[in-house]
DNA sequence: TCCACCCTTCCAAGCGCTTGCTAGGGAGGC
DNA sequence: GCCTCCCTAGCAAGCGCTTGGAAGGGTGGA
C-alpha cells in the first residue's frame, strides 16, 4: 500500500504531465485522478485545490532552480564560466523537472493572475537577476559585447534555452550535456563560421 | 452601423488579445462578447464555435508568415541575406498580428490536437522547411557553422525569435528593424566579444 | 492474542456554478 | 417584406469541490 508521500508524488507527476501538454485550464481534475488511478474527489485529501497542485509542481521546481544558480554564481567568478554553468544548472533543472519548465512557460499568465506563490514570484526574480548579473558583468569585463543592450540579449538567451524543454529528447550519443555545450556554442560564438 | 465585416474583424481582434493574455480554454466566449460590447449568443451569428474564432486568428497570421517567407526566399540567395530577412518577415509578421503569435506559441498542442486547420498545418511545416532549408544550405556554402546540427540551432533561433512577441515592446528609438538588426548580431555572431 | 479505536485513504453522490451553444423572436435598414 | 444583426432565455454537459461513509491498517490496552 502507498505512503501518503508517494501518492502525493504520483498526483504531482501525473498532473505536471497533463498540464504541460494541454495547459492547466484545460486540464481536469478528473483527467488528473483517472491519470493517478483515483477518482477526483480523492485528490481533495492531498491537496486543497487544484491550484495548490499547479504551485507545488512550479515551486518545486523554482526552488531547485535557485538552488542551482545561487551554486553556480557561488563558485564562478568568469562571465564565461558563470553562463556556462548557468546554462547547464537550466538543462539539469529542466531534466530533473520534465514538465514544469513547459507549465511555468504557457501558463505564466495563470500563475501570476493568482498572484502566484511567493516562492515561484521570488525565484522568478533571483533567476532574472542572476542572469542579468552574468550579462553584465561579461560586458564590463569585455568578455560579452555590449552593443546590444542586455535587456534584449537576456530574453533572447532565456527563451531558447527554456523552450528546449519542449523540443529536446536526449539520446544516448546526444544528451543533456551535449545540449549545454552546443547551445553555448551558438549563443556565445553565433551561428557564423 | 457596422457592417459585417467591421463586426467580424472586431471580434477577432478582441478574442485574439484574450487569447494570447489568458490562453484559449480560459477565454470564455461571454468574455469576448463582452469585450466585443455583445452578448455572447450573437458570436454564433458570425462565428459557426469557438475554435473557428481560433482557427481565424492563426489562420490568417500563417498565411501572411508564409506569403512573406516565400518572397524573401524568392529574391535571396545568399545565406546570410536569406537569414536576415526571414529574421525581418517574422518579426513584421508578429508586429502586424499582435497577438496571434503568443496564441500560436501556447496553444499549438490545442491547435494540434483538433488537427488543426489544414492552412495552418501546411503553413506551420513550409515555415520549419524555409529555416532548415536556409540553415542547412548556409553550411553547406561554408557561411554556417555545421558542427552544431541544425536541428539543435534550428528551435533555439525559433524559440528566440517568436516569443519576442511575448516581451518586445517598441520604442520611437528602438523599434522592429532594430530587434530584428540586433537579434541577427546575438545569434550571427554571438555574444562574444 | 484479540479487540476497539483512530487515522489515512478513498469512493460515491451530488452541489452550485460555468461553459459553449441553440433557437425563437425583435429591431432597424433598405 | 426581407435580410442582417442582435437579444434573450435556457439547454446539456461539465467543472472544481464538498461531504458522508466505507475500508484497511496500525496501535495500545486488557
Amino acid at each position: 500500500m502507498a505512503t501518503p508521500v508517494d501518492r502525493r508524488d504520483v498526483i504531482l507527476e501525473r498532473a505536471a504531465d497533463l498540464f504541460a501538454k494541454q495547459g492547466v485550464a484545460a486540464t481536469t481534475v478528473r483527467e488528473i485522478a483517472e491519470a493517478v488511478g483515483i477518482l477526483s474527489g480523492s485528490l481533495y485529501h492531498h491537496f486543497a485545490s487544484k491550484d495548490e497542485i499547479v504551485d507545488a509542481i512550479v515551486t518545486s521546481f523554482m526552488e531547485d532552480l535557485v538552488t542551482r544558480y545561487d551554486a553556480v554564481l557561488a563558485s564562478e567568478s568568469d562571465p564565461h564560466a558563470q553562463l556556462v554553468g548557468l546554462v547547464r544548472a537550466s538543462i539539469a533543472t529542466s531534466a530533473e523537472h520534465p514538465h514544469a519548465t513547459e507549465i511555468y512557460q504557457n501558463d505564466a499568465r495563470y500563475l501570476q493572475a493568482d498572484d502566484g506563490s511567493a516562492a515561484v514570484v521570488k525565484g522568478a526574480r533571483t533567476v532574472r537577476s542572476a542572469w542579468i548579473q552574468v550579462l553584465e558583468g561579461g560586458a564590463a569585463a569585455g568578455v560579452f559585447r555590449d552593443d546590444v543592450p542586455v535587456k534584449v540579449v537576456y530574453p533572447l538567451l532565456r527563451d531558447g534555452l527554456w523552450l528546449t524543454a519542449r523540443w529536446f529528447v536526449p539520446t544516448r550519443t546526444y544528451g543533456y550535456d551535449e545540449l549545454a555545450a552546443d547551445y553555448v556554442k551558438v549563443f556565445v560564438d553565433g551561428i557564423a563560421r
